[in-house]
DNA sequence: GGGTTATGTGGAGACTGCCTCCGTATAGTG
DNA sequence: CACTATACGGAGGCAGTCTCCACATAACCC
């Protein structure tokens, strides 16, 4: 769980630590867009120290994500072990939107990190995206996906529709329903190209 | 493009339409979430003034996008008239992402008026989905739309990918290739239900 | 232990944006 | 011209972000 920050001073090691708790309380409660005051708060420590450790939100963001990654890549490898690739990629697409539920809001500053790659969350986005392209391919090759299809495209209508379901999580959507239509389109033949 | 005011003071007129032109060139060029207080200095009005005659950012958003709303109705029109059902939704969905592209940022403002029905957004919200609504049960009488998409699942998608593309507009991602997917699917073979 | 110093801490304060309130200005009317 | 309903504007309260630096303290050495 701790990311082992290299040689802290033992104050500092416990701080950060507390800080990424009360981040992950706070995210989980009020969304991405939470107060940074009210977590520096709720880690009982004051907002210089909160932002020596993590200089901006998406810092934090990344931080307090890494947790999940973990359970993201077990399930990553799971949806690898599937013999059907269709399957896989569905099952992939499904994790990868559970994980961009973790908190309110975050299919947005993930997008962000496509476009400036100097972003703390830049490096777990573009893995998101690499993986995704690795399922892509192989249901292009063993399953029925189109070689059309795009990596960039599927991973960009995937964080859009992660983006609406979340917002608009009230309204009675299905993330089930929805994704069909991303999986075989809103019209009924075939035909490539 | 006056909306006319029903019987304001001649000053309240003018200064009303110097907010909504002064909001329009603000939000084209920093987005939905441009200050209002630049706004306000922008038309040389006070904060004040801006916030009676407009008091939230959501009614400035819905007056200044009235104008664009015309255009999308008479786009709506001519997909209407197109004879190939399958087309006009296609087009009328093209529409409906050019029309939410008119300001950066638009999808959110739009995909929250959804939930709370009060908001000055939802008029024309609602009527954007209900036309999608009409062009999808077109299609998928007279055309190839699946019996099983549903016009909420349908909407929010295409809210979604807008929202996607929208804010990836800087890496080559084209609107085309994202709708496609979302048209045919990343699945080749067809096969309802 | 006591002294020294590199390493951290916290909160005051500068800044920005949202929004309200009310003393003042002025358009419209007779 | 006087009078009043209507509208104006900006000061000020609030909340949030982020910086800076006087002060604390962990770690190291004797």
């Amino acid at each position: 769980m701790t990311d082992a920050p290299p040689d802290l001073r033992a104050d500092a090691r416990r701080n950060r630590e507390r800080i990424l708790q009360a981040a992950v309380g706070q995210f989980t409660r009020h969304g991405i867009d939470a107060s940074l005051e009210d977590v520096a708060r709720a880690a009982g420590v004051g907002a210089g120290t909160l932002y020596r450790h993590f200089p901006s939100r998406e810092a934090l963001i990344a931080a307090a994500l890494r947790q999940g990654q973990d359970r993201l890549l077990a399930e990553a490898a799971r949806a690898r072990a599937l013999p059907d690739a269709d399957a896989a990629l569905a099952a992939w697409l499904a994790s990868l939107q559970d994980y961009l539920r973790t908190f309110h809001g975050l299919p947005a500053p993930v997008l962000a990190a496509i476009e400036q790659q100097d972003s703390p969350l830049a490096l777990s986005c573009e893995a998101m995206a690499a993986m995704t392209g690795e399922f892509l391919d192989r249901a292009k090759r063993e399953g029925h996906a189109r070689a059309s299809v795009e990596t960039a495209d599927l991973f960009l209508a995937t964080l859009g529709i992660a983006w609406a379901v979340d917002r608009a999580a009230a309204c009675g959507t299905s993330t089930g329903r929805v994704n069909a239509i991303l999986a075989r389109g809103y019209l009924r033949d075939g035909g490539d190209r």
